[in-house]
DNA sequence: ATCGTCTGGCC
DNA sequence: CTTGTGT
DNA sequence: ACACAAGGGCCAGACGAT
């Protein structure tokens, strides 16, 4: 059903065929950037391994990570030419964005209706961004090539092989550029990439669009390589690491200025529009058929498009939402087909293909087993190129297999190196020594480790049955991957890998204080959270209102602490494959704890026996007395190493195969540090699972939108409501949307239709709330809403006047549980109730210290602070 | 200067 | 952050 | 088991309008 709900490509206006030429890129820059790449990545090697200033010996844990590295990081080149590998990737952006960088004229935003166009001439820009200003005729833009448009289109008939082939037929040499050819050499239509995307929407099965992808980005890999790296950027919806602070900034707004300039369109026929499709994307592809455009612009090209996106990204200050319009303005313009679907869903970063950056990572990975770029030197007699790199003779399981391993590499050195302007060109040369391009090392982020959800604590101790194991308070604060080199340069890292070293100056300044002798550089996990002046935890929405950038010390009201859990690197030596217990020792080991200001996380050790399972009982209810989401249950050492020394399926008496399996899977759990994973060596047990523990309210629907993508057609999100008895009002609480199956929401149409009187012209008299739903309820019903806290909101109603004077309470992590049919809408819960509730969570806050920051507290655990 | 809207980022 | 769905 | 896609409350920062 959700496949049938996927907008299919309109088949009256067909994806633009690639029929023309594209009056080209200048190869030059990019020839350069592949040549001086080449250059550079010798230079490096040398640098880390020759030279006796920079190099550090290597380690047993691997050569990751030196001096050259880190100096880059913090560009500082070694040399005075820039590293090309490492996280400076200026001079990729040299190359891709040029004609941003060399033509800020484009700032004047052209906002003519397309009519007009013709009109306006003259560009010095060669590129089909350009789109506006080229007059040409089709045939005068292929004039150059030397077969006709109609030979070139037999030849792409007769030689095309759909992309959905099976990626071992698929032959890319094969594939028919030649249509791409310009007098600089080859270059990809955007038009190609959307080819791929539209197969990819059309399907759920995940093999197909891994394959897709693969076959696509085979295709750029071989003919145009210097595509490949753009390619990949647009087919994982982002144009930059998370932690390089680049972000488009187009929204709403800015999408539908451009479009209706393009179209002609009134700001209300694109409301009614994007109600319709709940998509801009197909909003702007409705929008456009309708448009006949006089002058066809050339064709987009793939790094053209990219590299509009990086000009809009480097967009700032006052005029910039006219001036990124008018950058959209022309990519719209000059998209044909389906082209402009996609490229619209790229704007807003959601293209909504069913594939982000783990299939765009595996395709790619197997890409880089079946072909390799011009740029590959591939040894015939090398092992190790030979264990990744296909060879004439490669049977398909050989192939599978080596597809495997690569995938396996690529992911593990993603995971660790998350960057793909270092991982694709380091990939271009082949697969074999690409991981020595992209290490763990200070300075990048690497992803980190989650943690399983599990519903009750019951479910830990089958899960770890016969293991040792860690259970640690889970703050509500932020996770904190903080760095420290040896030079001293420090980063710090939210969850999703943005840079938020300066949101923590404070942290910042701790870090050399918390080092002890023998800490040199670590990478930790860590969670930050808001404490008062007391020393007292404060709930996250304390965190929340601290101020983000431009933070200086002297100004801070909001005071943090570190609470540590994790060591991924310590001294330039990665810490990820030692079990948890020896990181943890090496925590404690190597760090002084700061009194309010840097902690390890409160923790206790246990295994299964029974006394353990109380004790773990009596942490969980401790740790949310404390104002912690629940804890953190974590495997402590490696399979078959448990410290207390039984073996991990001693006592397993009623062997049936699935108690056998669960026995062996369990004494398997790794207690490495597996960045990336959510792996069942980690558990996350959170107040708001556990049943009895969290709040659940008692709410009433009173209106909803319609829903978007997956969920069009359905009522998504719907908007709830408490009760008040006094003044029989219903205030809005929350909008909900996770909770309901499809079957449900199905279900919904029938009960609140029109027919039945259940959906209204407008908002009852008694209902309190700001929103403005596309549809209005008959209050009728109540369901049972789980949420984790209830928070002061600044748009909700609920209990207005009860606990702030102009504000009233909501929910957080609102989620449907079910509908309570033996009650009626009098019997919600009450905005008393909902107070009351309030109260009680508040007071649970505000009584406790961090207790391991004293460090008096903790004599008999030996690892306190010792000086 | 101040306020409102938009955006992206935490959970 | 949570949840349901499909492979 | 995994990957993806719906979208929740709430915040600071940035830009634009007044």
């Amino acid at each position: 059903m959700p496949k049938g709900q996927k907008r299919k490509p309109n088949p009256t206006a067909t994806p633009s065929p690639r029929k023309k030429s594209t009056p080209a890129t200048p190869q030059k820059g990019l020839e350069f950037f592949f040549e001086s790449q080449r250059k550079k990545q010798h230079k490096l090697e040398q640098e880390a391994f020759g030279d006796p200033q920079l190099a550090r010996p290597s380690s047993p844990l691997g050569n990751r990570g030196n001096a050259a590295d880190e100096a880059a990081l913090w560009e500082l080149p070694p040399t005075d030419e820039e590293p090309l590998f490492l996280t400076n990737n200026r001079s990729m952006l040299a190359s891709t964005s040029s004609p941003a960088k060399e033509q800020p004229s484009h700032d004047s935003p052209i906002t003519t209706p397309p009519e007009d166009t013709a009109s306006i001439v003259k560009s010095e820009e060669p590129y089909s961004t350009d789109i506006i200003n080229e007059p040409k005729t089709t045939a005068s833009t292929n004039s150059f090539l030397l077969q006709t448009k109609d030979e070139i289109k037999e030849d792409n008939e007769a030689l095309k092989q759909p992309l959905t082939t099976d990626p071992l037929e698929f032959d890319a040499h094969a594939y028919p550029v030649n249509s791409w050819m310009t007098p600089d050499g080859p270059v990809a239509p955007y038009s190609f990439i959307t080819e791929a995307f539209c197969i990819i929407a059309d399907t759920n099965a995940r093999i197909m669009i891994t394959n897709v992808l693969c076959n696509m980005l085979r295709v750029l890999m071989v003919h145009t390589p210097t595509d490949l790296l753009p390619a990949v950027w647009l087919c994982s919806n982002a144009i930059a690491p998370p932690y390089m602070g680049v972000e488009l900034g187009i929204g709403p707004l800015i999408l539908s200025k451009a479009i209706n300039s393009v179209a002609g369109t009134s700001g209300k026929a694109l409301k009614s529009l994007y109600e319709k499709y709940g998509d801009w994307g197909d909003v702007a592809y409705a929008a456009k058929v309708s448009v006949r455009t006089l002058i066809q612009p050339k064709p987009l090209t793939v790094r053209n498009v990219f590299s509009t996106l990086k000009s809009i990204a480097s967009l700032k200050g006052q005029g910039t939402v006219d001036a990124k319009a008018a950058l959209v303005k022309k990519l719209v313009l000059a998209s044909r087909g389906e082209e402009v679907r996609y490229l619209v869903r790229t704007f807003v970063s959601h293209l909504r293909i069913g594939a982000v950056r783990t299939t765009v990572l595996t395709a790619l990975a197997k890409a880089c087993v079946l072909d390799h770029s011009p740029f590959c030197s591939i040894e015939e007699d090398d092992p190790v190129t030979m264990h990744f790199h296909r060879q004439a003779g490669d049977d398909k399981a050989v192939l599978t297999e080596k597809m495997k391993r690569a995938e396996r590499v690529v992911r593990e050195c993603y995971a660790q190196h998350p960057n793909l302007d270092n991982i694709v060109p380091a990939l271009l040369q082949g697969i074999s020594q690409f991981k020595d391009h992209c290490p763990l090392s200070v300075g990048v982020p690497l992803r980190p480790m989650l943690g399983k959800i599990t519903r009750d604590l019951s479910e830990v101790f089958v899960k770890l049955e016969g293991r040792s194991f860690a259970c640690e308070y889970k703050y509500d604060g932020q996770r904190a991957q903080i760095h420290l080199g040896e030079q001293g340069h420090i980063k710090i890292f939210s969850r999703h890998l943005e840079d938020m070293t300066d949101k923590y100056p404070d942290v910042a300044a701790l870090l050399a204080k918390m080092c002890k002798e023998n800490t040199r550089s670590f990478i930790i996990d860590a969670e930050i959270v808001a404490i008062d002046d007391k020393g007292v935890i404060q709930p996250f929405s304390i965190l929340s209102n601290r101020a983000r950038k431009n933070v200086m010390i002297e100004n801070i009201t909001i005071s943090v602490c570190v609470l540590a859990f994790d060591l991924m690197l310590l001294n330039n030596e990665p810490t990820l494959q030692q079990s948890l217990r020896v990181r943890r020792q090496l925590l404690r080991d190597h760090f002084h704890l700061i009194e309010n200001k840097f902690a390890l996380v409160e923790a206790i050790d246990a295994s299964g026996s029974q006394e353990c399972q109380d004790e773990v009982s009596d942490f969980f209810k401790k740790s949310i007395k404390d104002g912690c989401e629940g804890i953190m249950v974590k495997v402590l050492d490696h399979p078959g190493m448990d410290n207390n020394g039984k073996a991990p399926m001693d006592d397993d008496k009623a062997n049936t195969d699935k108690v056998e399996t669960r026995a062996t899977k369990t004494s398997q759990l790794l207690s490495t540090y597996e960045p990336d994973k959510r792996m069942e060596s980690w558990l996350k047990v959170k107040k708001d699972y556990v049943e009895g523990v969290s709040d659940s309210l008692d709410l009433v629907p009173i209106g909803a939108w319609w829903g978007n993508g997956r969920k069009v057609g359905w009522y998504s999100p719907i908007l709830l409501a408490c009760y008040n008895p006094e003044s029989e009002t219903f205030e809005s609480v929350c909008k909900c949307i996770s909770g309901f199956s499809d079957k449900f929401y199905k279900e919904m149409l029938e009960v609140y239709s029109v027919d039945n009187g259940r959906v209204l012209n407008g908002p009852r008299h008694d209902y309190v709330t700001d929103h403005r739903p596309d549809v209005w309820f008959q209050a009728c019903e109540v369901w049972e809403i789980k949420g984790a806290d209830i928070t002061v909101s600044p748009i909700h109603k609920g209990a207005i006047g009860r606990i702030d004077e102009a504000r009233g309470l909501s929910l957080r992590f609102p989620r449907f549980v079910r509908k309570r049919d033996d009650k009626d809408v009098e019997d919600a819960t009450s905005s008393e109730i909902l107070a009351e509730m309030y109260e009680k969570q508040t007071n649970l806050h505000g009584s406790s210290a961090i207790e391991n920051g004293n460090a008096e507290n903790e004599e008999e655990e030996g690892w306190i602070a010792d000086d």
